[in-house]
RNA sequence: GCGUUGUUGGUGAAGUGGUUAACACGGUGGAUUGUGGUUCCAUUAUUUCGUGGGUUCGAUUCCCACACAGCGCCCCA
């Protein structure tokens, strides 16, 4: 038996509806900002993800699906959706354009990893990027537009958990001071901080096994470390937020897994339980040297990526149901093989009209015609037989209320219009 | 990458070392061949119980490997 690939999945009937109406729903949000929608490859050079998400990351490291094409071209399935943007951004030359330009994603992305609930080898990301904007206030809009989208959709229990990274000098500062710091404290941390120590010290902070540890509570903080420019960004953007009315914490360990980001750096928490290790539904940050680093000119950007099977699982513990169902408006039969060429021609009349037909292909009795009409959940049937064709009087039932009503061929889109006006002022 | 639990039909699942793989839902067809959604009847896994090996006279049932899924860790969305 074929299957299909580990930590992939299908999606199709409720899934589908759910996901057709996520991002029905982004693209309306969007709009209201002004934001650009992009699509860019899914598979890009290698050296991109290299370069723009950071050599030593995990993601980079040991997460990508890397190939080669017939060409012999190092290729990358992208992790992660800002790296391609910012090529895009650089190669379209789109920082020559009025800016800040505002751009938003949504597809797959692909990382190796061991699936979970809420974790696949292939998954969804909602994306955002504001390009051309050193200022505080495009942080917190960023954060704004994270919890809005919670917010629409209903989601209660989730928490904004922000930071800073300062600016590369704080940062490097602060890095060298937790080296210094942790040196003699080494043997007592656990092996995964030790390890951390030598790759990115930032994450040690990030440690659960020694996070009640003294030696963790007396670390330097970064707050310390910052420079005056930094601390200023930061006191900023927490007051925009508060102008806002975001509700969020500053929380310290917060460091993020990729190396492109500095000052402010957010995570966005579902307050579930039974969400383990994946409860984090939207992430981002701001990265003022990306731009330049993968080739471009020296532009800021700040941005976030929302993972779709993260939130749908959270909205599913919320007993959130986004899904748009589309039932048929009118559902069409006949009563044998020669009226066949009148339910076509009717159903297609109907469906240029705007309405949702369904029809019978199979020639089925009456009995399953109302029976599939019902399951379909058709708002109004149809028949159509010897006596109709000749008349040209078709006989339309009323679904719910079983009334049935004869109306002439030629006035019966007035008639639908008119019943399904109705119903829909209801 | 490490640890752990599981894998029976379209779905939820019961079950046993041996010639009917229970039950429920769903699907299909039918119960006066132009009027239904309730009810009733029939049918719906059988070279089959994730795949491949092994033990056995015989395995879906025992053993091993692999695949996949779930959960925890790491990491991350």
């Amino acid at each position: 038996m074929l299957q299909k690939p580990k930590g992939t999945y299908d999606i199709y009937g409720d899934k589908a509806l759910t996901y057709l109406y996520f991002r029905k729903l982004v693209e309306a949000l969007m709009d209201k900002y002004n934001a650009k929608y992009f699509e860019t490859p899914i598979f890009e050079s290698s050296e991109l993800f290299h370069r723009g998400v950071g050599e030593t990351t995990d993601i980079v490291s040991k997460e990508t699906y890397d190939f080669k094409d017939r060409g012999d071209r190092d290729l990358t399935l992208r992790p992660e959706g800002t790296a391609g943007i910012v090529r895009c951004f650089i190669e379209n030359k789109l920082y020559a354009e009025n800016l800040p330009l505002k751009a938003w994603y949504l597809g797959p992305m692909f990382r190796y990893e061991r699936p979970q609930a809420g974790r696949y080898r292939e998954f969804y990301q909602f994306g955002f990027e504001a390009f051309g904007s050193f200022d505080a206030m495009m942080d917190a809009e960023v954060i704004g537009i994270v919890c809005n989208l919670f917010k629409i959709l209903g989601l209660k229990g989730v928490s904004v958990n922000i930071n800073t990274l300062g600016d590369k000098e704080s940062r490097e500062n602060y890095r060298k001071a937790l080296l210094d710091y942790f040196k003699p404290y080494l043997n007592d941390l656990c092996d995964d901080c030790r390890r951390r120590y030598e790759k990115n010290p930032l994450r040690i902070l990030d440690c659960k096994v020694d996070s009640s540890n003294e030696i963790m509570k007396n670390a330097p903080k970064m707050t310390d470390y910052l420079n005056e420019e930094s601390r200023i960004h930061f006191d900023k953007v927490k007051e925009y937020l508060d102008a806002m009315g975001i509700n969020y914490k500053v929380n310290s360990s917060i460091v993020r897994g990729l190396d492109y980001y500095t000052h402010t750096v957010f995570e966005v928490q579902a307050d579930i339980e039974g969400f383990g290790s994946q409860n984090t539904l939207a992430a981002g940050g701001r990265y003022d040297h990306l731009v330049e680093f993968v080739g471009g000119p020296s532009v800021p950007g700040v941005g976030f990526a929302v993972g779709l099977e993260r939130l749908f699982l959270a909205l599913d513990a919320e007993n959130i149901d986004i899904r748009e169902i589309i039932c048929p408006d009118v559902y069409i039969f006949s009563a044998g093989d020669e009226q066949k060429p009148y339910v076509l021609s009717l159903s297609n009349d109907l469906r240029l009209a705007g309405f949702n037909v369904e029809i019978d292909y199979n020639g089925k009795s009456f009995k399953s015609n109302f029976k599939q009409a019902d399951k379909v959940n058709a708002r109004y049937i149809i028949i159509i037989g010897e006596e109709e064709v000749e008349s040209k009087l078709l006989t339309v039932k009323n679904n719910e209320t079983k009334e049935e009503y004869k109306v002439k061929l030629d006035k019966i889109i007035e008639f639908l219009d008119e019943k399904l006006g109705e119903e829909h002022e209801d």
